[in-house]
DNA sequence: GTGAAAGCGCTAACAT
DNA sequence: ATGTTAGCGCTTTCAC
């Protein structure tokens, strides 16, 4: 493999002639520069990121850290941190947790090790004091779920209101028993989920129940399921279901199918985040849409600024509640 | 930062003998270890990745090519990857083209200049003359998708058999009027999938119509129910479809549904796949499982092998026919 | 068992 | 406009 000494020799210049070529840089006279070009091209040169790594230290690696990429959610974001990411020539160390705390390990050494210049923590999971460690010596930024008080900026949405929205919009429709699929309460946006559904169903003389609310550990169909298990067991029938991710909100559609109710005439069922597959169940879901891709942008144009020593504030999106058959009639 | 020179000072030894310790060699006596240890815990040092990246010319990224992370069938196979590839000690370089060649440059270069020491790709669109062209001097493996009578080697199941098995099945329960949805023939997959679906007919001795294909230039929702709608306008009704991907089966299924028809009554609908969303849908989905997951670890399997030089052979997975309600009676 | 020193491939400060 | 040189942080060969 030539290396910039070979290429230096064949054109008959020094190392830092090839270099300045190779960087575009304006001081290197037009003869020179074709002499180079025509050796780079004759020896089928590349030249080496690995030298420049160490010499900058930096690698252009954003880690990005997320439970599982099998949600639709982290994926659409991802998406959008990839497209704007490649933009300022940075690409995308992937690292799924799966919510192990030896793999969240694994990660964050590889960023102490100089391996990535940032991060972008999505994981829900991720152990907020090493987080907060961490920020101090290394770029980092976090989209969707939050870490409170810490000064580790974020990208987000108002949880709290849009759950508000989601369950207010039940409310109008004359529900009353309305049951609260959620994650768990170790999660910013668990809490803060719960407190919109609390709020609405408080500002409408409402007690909720506490049977009413589910907690699943995990967010796949099969939790949703289990939830509608439950409440379809309950003595007094609820009527509709706020569920705090779409996935959740389909497993409980499913399970509802499964037992020969109908959405929404027994049961009307709201989703959290607009994936696109909530747009393909049988009825449609409504569903409160987060700008998942956009969010990634805003995730990747943050953590640059930040890589780059620039002030960066938290962003909040808007949400919007999106009207489909679940909820319809 | 304390680099390695700061650690050996502080210990009183020298570079080698730390670097020793790092790397856990035992011609390192205990009381020498111990100083250097402590001297690395009193520093706060981590070593630094990027000198030991030059010193060795490798980075331990592993350059994974995908069309859109969006699509459950690929997010699943790097799950499997990267599960395979951290064990490993290996890390996942994600590349999304989204169809785009100077996307699919960007991620070539990053491995000229030796920023990976692998590529697995499960892109499609992939440009077949560059990866065969890279493949002289770079580890590569294709997963998925391959290119014929190329010596790359990959890990894909029988495409031809398995749709041949879903067809057989539509034929099995008496359907005749099978229309098939398609993506593009220039895909080695599509073209093997159609033989299978050809292969099953002309054995039943139907004529398959041309009307009867429709090649999708994407594998969304959307454009499998744009082929619905073009094979419900058709003369002649169909009563059964064959979709190469789940994503249009599921577009189909619904466009079924949009215009008040029954599944699996009015038109039954096999998919191929076996994505997660497939048996969340009403009816579920009948569909072919591909063992997403195992072939993402055998392709991190092979590409590292490839890596160190081993040579690897081509793996064939198997396939089977999961049969559920949307073709059910 | 340990140290000195070369060198991986590159960039940039400095000199000319 | 171009060359010389130091050095980024590490591993490894060779000496002792």
């Amino acid at each position: 493999m030539p290396n910039i000494k070979k290429v230096a020799e064949h054109a008959g210049v020094s190392i830092a002639t090839v270099s300045r070529v190779l960087n575009g840089q304006k001081t290197v006279s037009p003869q020179t520069r074709i002499k180079v070009e025509k050796a780079i091209k004759q020896l089928n040169y590349e030249p080496s990121i690995l030298g420049r790594n160490l010499r900058n230290s930096e690698t252009r690696l954003l880690l990005v850290l997320i439970p599982n990429i099998s949600n639709p959610f982290y994926s659409k974001i991802i998406n959008g941190i990839e497209n704007t990411a490649l933009i300022s020539n940075y690409n995308i160390l992937l690292c799924e947790t799966d919510s192990n705390p030896e793999r969240e390990k694994i990660y964050f050494d590889l960023a102490r090790k100089k391996m990535a210049d940032g991060i972008i923590s999505m994981d829900p999971q991720v152990d907020k004091e090493t987080l907060i460690e961490m920020a101090e010596k290394h770029s980092i930024i976090q989209c969707s779920e939050y870490t409170l008080n810490s000064s580790i900026p974020y990208v987000t949405i108002d949880n709290e209101n849009a759950a508000y929205l989601a369950v207010k919009h039940l409310l109008s429709l004359g529900h009353s028993k309305i049951a609260f699929i959620n994650s768990d309460v170790k999660f910013t946006y668990a809490r803060q989920r719960e407190a919109g559904y609390k709020r609405a169903l408080d500002e409408a003389g409402i007690d909720a129940k506490s049977d009413w609310i589910y907690y699943s550990q995990e967010l796949d169909f099969v939790n949703g399921q289990q939830a509608m298990k439950k409440f379809l067991n309950l003595d007094e029938k609820i009527t509709a279901i706020f569920a705090v991710s779409d996935l959740l909100a389909i497993g409980a559609l499913k399970e509802i199918n499964n037992n020969k109710l109908s959405v929404p005439d027994d049961i009307a069922v709201v989703g959290f985040d607009k994936i696109e597959f909530s747009n393909m169940t049988n009825p449609t879901l409504t569903t409160i849409e987060q700008p998942m891709y956009k969010m990634g942008n805003i995730a990747a144009k943050m953590i640059i600024e930040k890589i780059q020593g620039k002030e960066v504030e938290n962003v909040i999106l808007d949400h919007e509640l999106v009207i489909r058959e679940s909820t319809l009639g």
